[in-house]
DNA sequence: AATGCTCTGTACGCTAGCAGACATTAGGGG
DNA sequence: CCCCTAATGTCTGCTAGCGTACAGAGCATT
């Protein structure tokens, strides 16, 4: 179904930052191994401990990346977008991590097999620097998701992780139920029902069966907590915009 | 002071485990470049936002990074010991991180230039793979940190965090006041007096005035959340013990 | 021995968030 | 159009951990 002509032209890779990011000539070999998947909501990625096959750039969808306990409670570690992509231990050299990678909205990505990533890695050129650049934003966000988790309460935490998926998608419209929300924070869905209705209250967003609209960013912004400024700035400082393709 | 003879002589870089695994040819060709360095407690290894100069290898010694908020609070991201290196953003390429690094418990190790360490890495060689792999044990590391904060009890922390400790540490004693661990794991002193407390009560440790020495390491280790385990499973794989010098 | 400082223990009120139970409502499929 | 289910709102304890204040205890210096 990837393959449909019709999809595919409406897609292209450079919609994920990172190939956008790449020199054309690099851009250019890459593009004939890259696949367009689907990727639906609560499609498992990856699972724990697993083999990865591929690693994902997404195009309009966003990936979680969460540890689940035994007890089943769950925590997420960080948020994947367009900016960036799935299955960094493929180049890093484990092959695997302990951590979950859950579709959380729905959209697409390229794919690009085992096999292409390290032989890409090992040319030691610019898909190499920039795969660890992004790595390197990626441990900020897991990093700054411990700092948040410890220290601050639960409206704060859902001002950023609304931000932060704000910023990977092209709507200001989230669709997400306060129960996912909560699996995602490590809360209750309760807790997520409450702060919701703060900011609910606040006239920052409205709030409507699975569907969050954001109103006013800018208001959300000067009340949440320091960890998205961050997680944004490093973000930003380390994979700069560029062009290609 | 840390050329004089007498110290290198009972010192070795093989002491610190990353340099240890390396392959003997790559080891003789950096351990000139090596220099031993003096790590005494409190001191900032690296400043949050800073320049970074060097890549860190403790040896006897152990560093926390932590991030420490505009409110003065604080909150470890991960430790390192004799089995990493402090400075990974000085090969992933972003050349500094949001975080600072501390000495928690003092004691040596060996630095390598910016320059050297960069040189090393674009060789592609077994060099770049190990501290790739050491960065991914880390980024497992700062993951589980961020789930433990979120979902277990200050005991349990307390427990990680003394377990953590004493893996990279050569005996069964720690120097630590509670007020040091209370900043370490971002909650109250008080709150480590009640979970050391209770620790005590139950014969795993004794406590006295900066000092705690495990007594019962297998009941620590009994009743410490899973993500102890999980670091130090992810570790092990990454990290295999191998030789060289 | 006295003093002062650091480290540890404890107590009290307070709040955020948990656990569980239940009411209400919206929306889609029959 | 109705019913069923998913999604949300609300309520009642309950507990962990916070903020604050202070007391005792070990250790060093004088």
């Amino acid at each position: 179904m990837s393959g449909n002509p019709a999809v595919s032209a409406t897609h292209s890779p450079g919609q994920n930052h990172l190939l956008a990011a790449l020199p054309e000539a690099d851009y250019e070999r890459l593009r004939p191994d890259l696949e367009l998947v689907p990727l639906p909501l609560g499609m498992a990625v990856y699972e724990s401990g697993g083999r990865l096959d591929y690693v994902y750039f997404p195009t309009d969808c966003i990936v979680s990346l969460l540890y689940v306990m035994k007890s089943g409670a769950s925590a997420e570690i960080a948020v994947v977008g367009y900016e960036g992509l799935v299955g960094i231990s493929l180049f890093m050299g484990g092959g695997s991590t302990p951590s979950r990678a859950v579709v959380q909205s729905a959209g697409q990505g390229y794919r690009l097999s085992a096999h292409n990533v390290q032989d890409e890695f090992g040319r030691s050129g610019p898909v190499m620097h920039l795969l660890l650049r992004y790595t390197q934003a990626l441990i900020t966000q897991m990093a700054q998701t411990a700092v948040c988790n410890r220290h601050h309460s639960v409206e704060q935490q859902l001002a950023r992780w609304l931000l932060l998926s704000l910023d990977r998608l092209f709507t200001n419209e989230l669709h997400m139920t306060q129960e996912l929300i909560a699996n995602m924070l490590g809360v209750r869905r309760e807790g997520v029902t409450e702060a919701a209705g703060k900011l609910q209250a606040a006239g920052m967003i409205q709030y409507n069966r699975g569907r969050i609209k954001v109103l006013d960013r800018p208001k959300l912004e000067e009340q949440v907590c320091e960890c998205y400024a961050v997680v944004k700035r490093e973000t930003d400082r380390l994979l700069p915009e560029r062009t290609a393709a």
